[in-house]
RNA sequence: GGGUGGUUAGCUCAGUUGGUUAGAGCGCCGGUCUCACAUACCGGAGGUCACAGGUUCGAAUCCUGUACCGCCCACCA
């Protein structure tokens, strides 16, 4: 026997880093464009360039990488694209913290000063979560890493936004948008989260001007009242009796007493509120849209962060409408104010609470305030028609399914775009404009003069949403717009794996930018994975303080430990569930299943000689019983895991290798082997070993590849993560090895059961009689059921004699074991009678079935045979039981 | 309001097209430091599969409804 010294445990920290190295080193990630193998393409969801490593990330990549590392050993050309996202809101917002710090704003600095300071920072952390992705193993290919504001990528969004503009796709919209008073900015629909929020519903009496109502007034209804010093106008729903009355009247705004109209308007729901309603057309989408069919004036009256006050001559209509004790206001002071004044001049009615949705901001969390604005809108409905398309034609699925609905109905009732933010963090729009002429364009090149007269130019000062730059990533990273080799090799891509709350931002947009510019989908299947939550559900985020960090996993308990969780812990698009207060029992499993392959890895190289002979060379009949179940085991395992992974259900196939490594070859072979080690069971060892290592590899790379180094007949310089994914041997399955060692497996547990239950001495050596038409199974096992069972013999057939317990298998053949010393016969009575009871009991349900016409002639005739042969079974052990117990003389 | 997922053991979850006695991990109880592993081994307890109907010879699985939890979308002021 060789020498080993491999300590007890495995520590994962020891090898991981090393391991990561080499597989780094023998370019294992690399992706070559001239390799005849079909290329397999992951694009990354690019994490925010200032990000660390979260859960979301750790459970993100770990599916990517054991996608794509099994898609490698299947043989594949496979790449796994990285890199990072400018981010543009959530980065610049870091430095402006950072800037705050110091008592100063980006204005201080100045735009030019701002952009470096960021791009500095940038370039000092950046990138930080690249490289924690390599401590959780991730395989991806970092020649090709990319950034989404690099000069490459940067070229490919100028380039489509001129296109885009030259096919008139882009538009400058004048309309009331979502606008971050925080961030001072414009979102995007999707930008502008919805939150339940409890408010109040306040209702205001506007007087009438010529006191011709009931009271002289009209009631509307809003949760902003500060708003009212921008209502140009009072909407009723025409088909309302309440209202239809005043329609053409006019009625003074409380506090200021400007007078507005009465109109009527379909939008109004007649179900809600009094009926009328007060229409801001400068500070709410819906009474933007009301105030473009009424033609109405649409003031501003407040400033870009959400202070009270008159903004431009242009909009504001009948002039200055904020009164000067509001003036200068925080939104939310004026409200409590305007209440205030409303109440002194008695024209509050009543407040009632209510509960709605308000819009918040993704990145500060600021409640968004709808604000009319010039933006750069993106036309959407011809991009979504395609995307559409190429969905209903299986382009492209999605996993699980039921996202599909939820795609198709966000493209069917696509809106517009808008993708200019007031930041300066990003891709500066290229739209230019003359200073004499002001002829406007967008170029591909900074433009030094007006192409038309000549003039001076000025750039749009906005940039571009970060999303702008994202949805081009499955191509942008390959080199286009260039008709690169990576580009015509690699695109379209794959498998695209990501959380579904990125399905508008991104997944989506992805599809329509590939096929307007590529046109072919950018992947063909797209994985949606669930959510980190923690035990009471809840979102892991650093702000609740529910979060895990990954690289306090890793170091606690090893990168295998975390993808094991993250692998095995969810079912296809469910969320993962983990608990960050007991991290124990969160990744001790895993991390105990490594130290498990390592210890089965310990003990095969004690036994292993320096040659193993190829499980081919192996004749079947120097097979044991023992053996050829594994290989069958070994054999149905392969077949079932690669099913599931390629399928996505990843959890399933590492659950199916875990079963098969640990309760197969550690439980029952390796221990039945151990009293009969020779060439066969060298041969079944090292193969089976080396199978499940092979299977393991994209769940556990670490581990797995560490062992494998170890295990004898390695050629030099190989690396499992390059070796083949095991494929279906000569070797069928075995369905008689399967059953007979079955049997074997429980006459062992029974012998044990009864040892157990009477507490018998872990040492004594117990001899056992068992009477069964299936002798020849059982006879070829004697030898490991003796050992593992504890017996001093065991006799097949005869009869027996002493007084002892007894057991019954599935298969109607029992089991008399003969106990030392005296037994507690009313113990064995009781256990005997329930065991009795409980079988008459299922025998009674079983004959009622096969009595049944019904049943018997309408049920598949397998099923019935299979029952048939059961209610023998059951007969028989019936029999025995009652023998048994009149044979101890029970009651 | 529309869509969508869930409810199975104390906890976190599996359960393939309806068909043996519904499973796993952790936890729990009892026993073992057995020469690969106590991060282990052996044995065990624990579930009226949310509820009510229905279809079927047969339902955790299919249908209808109810309750509770969740997520996504939506201009109810």
């Amino acid at each position: 026997m060789p020498e080993f010294s491999l300590p007890p445990q495995y520590d994962a920290s020891t090898v991981e880093s090393a391991l990561y190295k080499r597989w780094v080193d023998a370019g294992i990630f690399t992706a070559h464009v001239d390799s005849p193998k079909k290329p397999y393409v992951i694009v990354i969801p690019p994490p925010n360039v200032t990000a660390v490593l979260h859960m979301g990330h750790g459970l993100n990549d770990t599916l990517q990488d054991a996608i794509i590392r099994f898609e490698r050993m299947r043989g594949r050309e496979t790449l796994w694209l990285p890199g990072t996202d400018h981010a543009g809101i959530a980065t610049q917002n870091v430095v402006e913290k950072q800037l705050a710090a110091e008592g100063k704003t980006r204005f201080d600095l100045g735009r030019e000063a701002f952009v470096q300071r960021v791009a500095g920072f940038v370039s000092e952390t950046g990138a930080v979560i690249l490289d924690q992705l390599k401590t959780i193993g991730c395989s991806c290919d970092w020649s090709r890493t990319r950034y989404t504001l690099s000069p490459e990528l940067s070229r490919a969004v100028r380039e489509v936004f001129v296109r885009m503009w030259e096919e008139g796709l882009i538009y400058r919209g004048h309309r009331v948008i979502h606008w971050c008073p925080r961030c001072l900015t414009a979102l995007s629909d999707e930008e502008a989260e919805f939150h339940e929020t409890s408010g109040n519903l306040y209702y205001i009496h506007y007087p009438l001007t010529h006191g011709s109502g009931q009271d002289g007034h009209v009631t509307v209804a809003t949760t902003r009242p500060e708003t009212l010093f921008g209502d140009t106008a009072i909407v009723v729903n025409p088909e309302d009796p309440r209202g239809r009355p005043f329609v053409g009247k006019t009625a003074k705004l409380p506090i200021t007493g400007l007078e507005i109209p009465i109109l009527a308007d379909d939008s109004v729901d007649k179900e809600f509120g009094t009926g009328f309603v007060k229409v801001t057309p400068a500070h709410d989408a819906n009474d933007f849209e009301v105030g473009m069919r009424h033609k109405l004036a649409m003031p501003l009256i407040m400033t870009e962060d959400a202070k009270m006050g008159d903004v431009g001559k242009r909009e504001s209509g009948n002039g200055k409408r904020v009164p000067k004790e509001i003036e200068g206001l925080d939104r939310f002071e004026a409200r409590k104010k305007v209440v205030k004044m409303l109440e002194a001049q008695g024209l509050l009615a009543k407040v009632e609470s209510h509960q709605h949705a308000v819009r918040r901001c993704y990145r500060c969390d600021s409640i968004v305030e709808p604000r009319l604005s010039d933006q750069w809108f993106v036309k959407m409905k011809p991009l979504a028609e395609p995307a559409l398309a190429a969905f209903r034609k299986g382009e492209v699925r999605f996993v699980p399914e039921r996202w599909e609905t939820t795609y198709v109905q966000w493209l069917e009732g696509i809106r517009d775009w808008n993708i200019s933010r007031q930041l300066w963090w990003g891709h500066r729009i290229p739209v230019f404009t003359c200073t004499k002429c002001k002829h406007e364009w967008a170029d591909r090149v900074d433009p030094t003069s007006c192409p038309t007269c000549g003039g001076g130019v000025t750039q749009d000062p906005d940039v571009l949403d970060t999303w702008f730059s994202s949805w081009l990533w499955p191509f942008s990273t390959l080199g286009w717009p260039e008709q690169t080799v990576d580009l015509k090799h690699f695109y379209p891509g794959h498998t695209l794996v990501t959380a579904p709350e990125i399905l508008f931002f991104w997944v989506a947009r992805m599809i329509m930018s590939g096929l307007h510019f590529l046109k072919q989908v950018p992947f063909n299947t797209v994985y949606l994975h669930g959510t980190v939550r923690d035990t009471k559900h809840r979102k892991m985020s650093k702000s609740l303080g529910n979060g895990i960090d990954p690289l306090d996993v890793v170091r606690l308990y090893g990168a295998d430990a975390l993808r094991w969780t993250a692998i095995a812990g969810v079912s296809i698009g469910s969320d993962l569930i983990l608990d960050h207060e007991d991290l124990e029992a969160t990744f001790a499993p895993g991390r105990n299943f490594a130290n498990k392959l390592w210890n089965i890895g310990r003990f095969i190289l004690s036994q292993l000689p320096e040659q193993v002979p190829a499980i081919e060379s192996i004749g079947r009949k120097t097979l044991t019983l023992a053996d050829r179940w594994i290989l069958s085991r070994c054999q149905a395992t392969i077949d079932a895991a690669t099913k599931a992974n390629e399928q996505f259900r990843l959890d399933e196939a590492a659950k199916l290798c875990y079963e098969f490594v640990w309760g197969d070859l550690a439980d029952w072979y390796l221990e039945s082997a151990k009293g009969r080690m020779g060439p066969a069971a060298y041969a079944v060892l090292a193969h089976c070993f080396d199978v499940g290592l092979r299977l393991l590899h994209p769940d556990v790379p670490f581990i797995t590849e560490e062992l494998w180094q170890k295990l004898p007949g390695r050629k030099p310089g190989a690396l499992l993560a390059g070796a083949a994914w095991p494929v279906a041997s000569a070797k069928a399955r075995d369905a008689e090895a399967d059953l007979a060692f079955g049997r074997v497996q429980e006459l062992i547990t029974a012998i044990r059961s009864i040892r157990a239950e009477y507490r018998i001495a872990p040492k004594t050596k117990l001899s056992a009689v068992l009477n069964s038409k299936h002798a020849d199974a059982y006879a070829a096992e004697t030898e490991s059921i003796t050992r593992l069972a504890g017996l001093e013999n065991l006799s097949i057939g005869g009869s027996a004699a002493g007084v002892g317990a007894h057991a019954v298998l599935k298969d109607g053949s029992d089991v008399f074991v003969a106990l030392t010393g005296s037994i507690d016969v009313a113990q064995e009575c009781k256990r005997l009678t329930t065991d009795r009871d409980r079988l008459d009991k299922q025998l009674a349900g079983l004959s009622a079935k096969l009595s049944n016409e019904s049943f018997v002639s309408r049920a598949p005739a397998d099923v019935v045979a299979r029952e048939r042969e059961k209610e023998q079974a059951w007969r028989a052990q019936v029999r025995a039981l009652n023998d048994k117990l009149k044979a101890l003389g029970c009651a």
